[in-house]
DNA sequence: TGAACATATGAATAATTGTTCATATGTTAA
DNA sequence: TTAACATATGAACAATTATTCATATGTTCA
């Protein structure tokens, strides 16, 4: 007997759009794009795409509470690296949809 | 010599922002996922989920305009697809992210 | 302790967007 | 052609959200 594919819990669904509206957003694509090799401290962000520090931080929260990046902290900075391995495979995925 | 992950131009990741901005609604994502098995016209999809029509309409329309979703004619009706099987793996991707 | 620096936070604003209602277009069958 | 149905579209409203500015918190070193 096989297992149907059920559809997911309308929560669950509600939290699956939550994740990609994270993705969807040029500025947070592009910080997660800094971290892609290194971590990266807010101010080295803020340099590397030109932008307010403040903006930076703001989105970092979003990606952090969102748990697509993660802290480690030394001295007066705080490095940021991407949290796992799922962060990069879903932006390449999407990129791969988008340039084809 | 070996060739560097270069970072996509600024074009690209405005591209691919706007496509996880299409997956990053419930309402989208509950009309794709009707499409995982089956393709599924307008009005089967409304009562479905019951929505509007025209809610169902505006958003395959989004759907379609970013091919994530595809059309076949027949008689009065109109029968949407997946357009690939990139949607599918995206959205199984971010479902293992929240699942985890 | 206090000065200098790095990061975070809150409020305000501007822009984007999902849904609804009303209406239009398109298709079939009589 | 007309009636009945299926889908699409446009305008309007409400809600969400990215950025900026101003300010707060936290850390180091003298």
């Amino acid at each position: 007997m096989e297992k149907e594919n059920s559809i997911p819990e309308l929560e669950i669904l509600f939290e699956l759009a939550d994740l990609f509206k994270v993705f969807g957003d040029s500025t947070r694509l592009r910080i997660m794009y800094t971290l892609f090799e290194d971590e990266h401290s807010v101010g080295e962000i803020a340099q590397l795409l030109n932008m307010e520090h403040s903006t930076i931080s703001h989105q970092l929260r979003v990606l952090r509470t969102n748990k697509l990046v993660k802290i480690r902290r030394e001295g007066k900075q705080i490095y940021y690296s991407l949290d796992d391995d799922h962060v990069k495979k879903v932006i390449e995925m999407g990129l791969d949809h988008v340039l084809e």
